[in-house]
DNA sequence: GGTATCTTTCCTGGTT
DNA sequence: CAACCAGGAAAGATAC
């Protein structure tokens, strides 16, 4: 894949600076395109920011793509590129996240995987896709993510297959574009508070135009988690983790069916090769029928396939789920996707979801869990009646009531604040 | 390490 | 039939 990033627009009457931040698919796959606009009449410092920023989204993808051809790489001609672009960025090391540490490959650029993170990578697939993992040469799955990145969708259904090579291409296209994009992002943002006089890119105008529908929602994926603040950071921060994370539930769990965060499944991959195999409770006309309950967490220090590491799923306590349900309710300016819930009774606490699944997800964001549905906070807000921090609202479908052990959510309460 | 709390996940069954 | 509601059951994650 390669990136064709920071081709700057320069010039107009006005002197305004359009940078592009493009990347392809080498022909395997759609174009994620991201349009940064500077709609202000530019000095010479300004400019001269411009110019800099071009170049740093030149080296930033020379930096992320090893095998980048410089032949697309016209930017890289109007300056002499930087020495190494992390002298002027503090780019996170992700080339230290080597075996054995306890990052998984929801959490990282492909491009940065260990052999480990391939292998779970491909076990979650597998898992998910109910796929007979005996046909399977395990020798395939010992690819580090470079070599990984590296393969056509044809070596990817050669070696597994039509069914599973085109979900695993299809969620490797979706990861790198997720992670290359978030990156280039983050380069940007933190190239820009150098320049107090330019606009950061949570000031800027964001256009999608990308043309696949594979990618469609990056849109939202910018305003929603990096160009706004989801929620109020006094709230114990709602940062929006979401670009840096495994979630990004925004980007594939609102539309697109296909990709891993969108399945019934675990965002989490619970289902490591060596359980593959292994019987399902089965009914009597044979298809897999699921046990009550949580499925038990599988151990992940069997053999080599995982390491003892522990996935920090759940974030700090603090922030509970009808705290945040309230404030969305009481602060629907600062999220992006205005109309998510509304208040049919302020004075009584009544209020209803617009768009559930929605809400979910943003949930989902927040505890990084991008398998969150409304079916499942739902339940959670239903648990909730008991300890009267909701009461019930009969005959109303999507409506609650905030109870007496909720605060916060009062006319009088709010304006203190 | 044990326990409590707060979810999360999955389920069955019912209602709209 | 899909979406939603209700609530049991079991488990994970975290705080204490």
């Amino acid at each position: 894949m390669e990136m064709r990033a920071g081709r700057k627009v320069c010039g107009g009457e006005s002197g305004s600076v359009k940078v592009r931040a493009e990347k392809e698919g080498s022909g395997l796959t759609e174009t994620g395109l991201l349009i940064a606009t500077y709609p202000l009449p530019l000095n010479q410092l300004q400019m001269s920011c411009a110019s800099e920023l071009c170049r740093v989204l030149t080296n930033a993808n020379m930096t992320m793509y090893h095998s980048g051809s410089s032949e697309h790489l016209q930017l890289s001609q109007i300056n002499a590129p930087l020495s190494s672009i992390g002298d002027l960025l503090q780019l996170p090391d992700l080339t230290g996240c080597s075996p054995g540490t306890q990052v998984q490959w929801y959490e990282l650029n492909p491009q940065y995987w260990s052999k480990q993170n391939v292998l779970d990578w491909i076990s979650y697939y597998i898992e998910s896709s109910k796929f007979d993992a005996s046909t399977l040469s395990l020798s395939y799955c010992n690819i580090d993510g470079p070599t990984l990145c590296t393969l056509a969708r044809d070596q990817l259904l050669n070696l597994f297959g039509m069914s599973l090579g085109s979900q695993l291409h299809q969620s490797l296209v979706e990861l790198k574009a997720k992670y290359d994009l978030s990156e280039t992002c983050k380069l940007l943002d933190n190239f820009l508070q150098e320049f107090p006089d330019f606009p950061l890119l949570s000031t800027v105008e964001v256009n999608d135009v990308a043309k696949d529908t594979s990618y469609s929602d990056f849109s939202h994926v910018f305003k929603t988690a990096t160009f706004d603040n989801m929620t109020p950071s006094s709230d114990n921060g709602y940062e929006s983790d979401s670009m840096h994370s495994s979630s990004s539930g925004a980007m594939s769990s609102f539309q697109n069916p296909s990709s891993p965060e969108s399945r019934s499944s675990e965002s989490e991959p619970e289902f490591p090769c060596s359980q593959i195999t292994k019987e399902h409770n089965k009914t009597e006309r044979g298809e897999v029928k699921r046990g009550r309950g949580r499925p038990p967490k599988i151990s992940r220090d069997h053999k080599h396939f995982y390491q003892t590491s522990k996935k920090n799923k759940h974030t700090p306590r603090g922030t509970h789920l009808w705290e945040f349900i309230r404030d969305i309710l009481i602060h629907p300016e600062q999220h992006q996707n205005q109309g998510l819930m509304k208040w049919e009774d302020r004075r009584e606490g009544i209020f209803k979801f617009i768009k559930s699944e929605a809400v979910a997800q943003l949930w989902g964001q927040k505890k990084k869990n991008s398998s969150m549905t409304y079916e499942k906070l739902s339940r959670a807000m239903r648990y909730y009646y008991k300890r009267e921090i909701l009461d019930r609202v009969d005959g109303r479908r999507l409506v609650y009531k905030f109870g007496k052990n909720s605060t916060g959510w009062r006319v009088e309460e709010t304006n203190r604040l």
